[in-house]
DNA sequence: CTGAAAGCGCTAACAA
DNA sequence: TTGTTAGCGCTTTCAG
């Protein structure tokens, strides 16, 4: 199974390792080869290319590392997800990745380095600070924010640079972005509603702030009218979700006509169990998912969930925090959710 | 739709930046702090204890760019994406993605940070040196070969410190990890035949080599049989791959009987796309996807496919890599994959 | 056990 | 147009 080859890394490495190397067989100073390789107009437009042809030729690159310190300015941002509820210690879920890769192309395309982190509040309560504060970073955005809302506002009290995806709350300190989860909470209750429903399930762990604003404004829709809204707790996205899933649905069968996801992924593996116990989607029981991944649009029947803009997201967190990082202002962005009618509801 | 409050960024920055200001406040040098903070035993117990509280007290984290430069030593691992022949510049393989969670988790584990880079080799020729010879980083992953084969080969020739992700070659010098995509291709054909199918399609874009290799194997398979092979391009996780796949079916509709997919994604499309034109699958059509994604098991029908165990790449992956950076041997890792039986084959 | 001093490799005044 | 100089903030001999 596992193959052989041992490889050593027996090779003779580049001996041109400084700027000051590249000066001496150049014949100028170190400080002239630094303006040069930066291409500024200072130095004679000859010596300038000669010295980058050096550097070319001896495959050299300036120590980052040292221009960092020197210059103060590490060109980094960086990204965490604090796994604050989901025990499971892994980064799986979809929408977070996806978040991720918009940002990281986002960054990319402003000339910035992006710093992945994952952290575990509960093992390590520092898990911020010891990012925002290591000097390693020009700013950092907080993918969710899980259990830690308290600690994001107290940390960005002191650090200006740091942008949230996540939920808006009145008067809050911290720049976020996000979804107004309250309103697509009721967005898809009451979808469910004018579709025929009437006795609702809400699917979904409400440790996270945002996920319990979306319950919130599922019970905003229910309220007043001939419904009911019964909350069935489950993980987002890990193995044991489609078990408890299916203990949940088993034990309420029958009890509910229509489900409010927590998320798509939840959505999906909703509709996977009650197909298994033999229900018919959206005619026995109606779903509606929460994200609008490009998986929910691949589902048979396809998902009717509640978008959120990830790109758009993606690009206001770099916005905001670019605009920080220059002194200027920021601003909060919440993005109205949209209803995706797709053919799990009637 | 966007919200306002402004944020200004006005809050007085912590006046203690330096271990000389700590130092000062202790009554005690810069080096002293140094070695306390570090917990060295050199210093003594209790002004170490003293020197760590007010470091505590005043929330201070010692520079990490002017210690990684000192040290020679990072702490940082590269990981990085070629996006060679995809060509929407946008990180959304839910493969890669997922393997990236794993790397995350094993590479945090060690105490290792990772900085994540998505390159596009068509417009950065040196994308992969401006990582190696950067000083930012102690290694670097490379997550899929893609089409810089060469590439990856030449930079490794100079620098140990990499392993990538992807497929074996004999007598390669870069050090990778992964699946025998031959054997695996050879596997989803066989089983396609055994099940009863004679006119295979393979559906997948095979610059990449990767894939390249999936549909060798299929070939093999075929070989010497009563069956026949026709490969259909399609990009592998792109919005443009369900037209794409449309297309190549409705085109080719009736002329076979079973699919061998690059990808668990493009066998999901393709599931749909042929339930959108009246096919029933496994009867009609039989259909082996690639990966084994969790979503692999979500689909109805639940789909047969190649597994590749990502969790076990991601820990072989950073073990050499953590054994080339202490100077090392380390060694390819070429996992066989495994065949999922499930409900898209008969 | 602690302080002084010498850099890690680079950049940016300031001079020339 | 270029060289010189003085650090960025930290770690680590070397002395004491």
């Amino acid at each position: 199974m596992t193959s052989d080859n041992d490889i050593s890394g027996d090779v003779a490495p580049p001996q041109v390792r400084t700027l000051a190397d590249i000066g001496r067989i150049a014949g100028v100073s170190a400080g002239t080869v630094s303006r040069a390789l930066a291409g500024s107009p200072l130095v004679k437009a000859k010596t300038r290319e000669q010295i980058q042809a050096l550097a070319r030729e001896h495959d050299f690159r300036p120590n980052q590392m040292a221009s960092k310190l020197r210059t103060r300015r590490t060109g980094v941002i960086g990204v965490v997800i604090p796994l604050g509820h989901e025990r499971r210690q892994h980064i799986s879920d979809p929408f977070f990745m996806t978040l991720l890769g918009y940002l990281a192309d986002e960054l990319t395309e402003r000339g910035y380095d992006l710093m992945l982190s994952r952290a575990i509040p509960d093992d390590t309560p520092d898990w911020l600070e010891r990012i925002t504060s290591s000097g390693m970073v020009d700013g950092v955005i907080v993918i969710g924010q899980s259990d830690q809302y308290d600690k994001i506002e107290r940390v960005a009290a002191n650090y200006p640079n740091l942008v949230a995806w996540g939920t808006y709350r009145p008067g809050q300190i911290h720049c976020v972005v996000g979804t107004d989860n309250r309103a697509g909470g009721r967005m898809a209750a009451e979808r469910l509603i004018a579709g025929g429903a009437r006795k609702l399930v809400f699917l979904g762990d409400t440790t996270g702030i945002e996920i319990a604003e979306r319950l919130d404004g599922a019970r905003d829709a229910i309220a007043g009218r001939d419904a009911t809204l019964v909350h069935l707790p489950c993980h987002l996205s890990n193995e044991t979700m489609e078990g408890e899933l299916r203990e949940q649905l088993r034990a309420n069968a029958g009890s509910f006509d229509a489900i409010v996801a927590a998320s798509d992924l939840i959505a999906m593996s909703a509709m996977k169990v009650l197909h298994e116990q033999g229900m018919t989607i959206p005619d026995d029981v109606q779903i509606i998912g929460f994200d609008d991944l490009p998986l929910a649009a691949q589902t048979m029947p396809p998902l009717t969930t509640i978008r959120q803009d990830i790109a758009r997201g993606a690009h206001e967190i770099v916005a905001d925090l670019e605009a920080s990082i220059a002194g200027r202002s920021k601003q909060h962005v919440v993005m109205e959710p949209i209803l995706m009618e797709r053919q799990t509801t009637l």
